[in-house]
DNA sequence: GGTGAAACCAATGTGCT
DNA sequence: AGCACATTGGTTTCACC
């Protein structure tokens, strides 16, 4: 597939507001039977226009109500060392996103735990292990004024 | 979660990698049946450890690759400002994130756009005309390390 | 590309343990 | 709480348009 009709474009904005919503539903909320419906929603998945589903969990619920944003500078800026801080990086899991940016701060973070204890063990005992680490600097979430994992288009 | 054991934690971890399993093999993996799954995956919604459902987009894919972290402080901060940026914010289809933050920079913002004059454009015509922007700072994301919706527990 | 029917299979509800 | 079975209803395929 080439390019995207109206269909398609519809049903991508369906399914990432809600993918538990039926194929039948769908149909009937586009005007149009199950089958083709079906067949668009395959298409998307395997041309990579959908990448997964998932459930979004309720933090609080879960017991990470505190997110952190992390600002990362590296001290060095050669190839190994970027590499380094990347495959360093993944391997803690209370990092939710990281992007390696352009410009003066290097890495943007953001990290979910449960409470103020935790993330000061996680920079203690495993962000600020990370070689390389320059300036290294955190900011709480007050509130979330908008969280979702929609595109607009 | 003190209500949740050792099989509702299982299933979340499972659900916030792939929600597109089934019940049936979902259970497989918990050397459980159906029944029981299907019940505590009901109970995990109705409780509201999980939001919702949805699709998750390549961005690339849909003509959204240019992400921005763009970090706003006001310039006054009683309680009417704050809640006028919330509700003028929330307008913004190109915001997929903004949370508000304790400290010298109040909003972090993530955005995602077609291209850089899209996003010129975005904050020319969009965000600037937000009353009572003190700062304004852009920060575009040059590789995605980590970006993911599940929480490690 | 779409329709509608049929076969298939997962989701859902009940009752037993 | 979990299991087994029955029913409902969604998914998937396919012949035809």
């Amino acid at each position: 597939m080439e390019r995207l009709d109206e269909y398609d474009l519809k049903i991508l904005r369906i399914l990432q507001k809600d993918s538990s919503m039926s194929t039948k539903k769908i149909a009937s909320a586009l005007n149009l039977t199950a089958s083709p419906v079906y067949e668009r929603i395959r298409k998307l998945e395997k041309e990579g226009y959908i990448k997964k589903y998932v459930a979004l969990l309720n933090k609080k619920r879960i017991n990470k109500p505190v997110t952190a944003i992390c600002m990362v500078s590296l001290r060095y800026h050669n190839e190994g060392f970027i590499d380094k801080f990347d495959s360093q990086i993944r391997k803690l899991s209370e990092v939710q996103e990281c992007y390696h940016m352009a410009g003066k701060v290097d890495f943007f973070l953001k990290i979910n735990v449960s409470g103020l204890d935790e993330y000061h063990d996680f920079v203690r005992t495993k962000l600020s292990k990370i070689d390389n680490i320059g300036v290294l600097e955190s900011y709480f979430v007050l509130k979330d004024i908008i969280d979702t994992t929609e595109f607009y288009f």
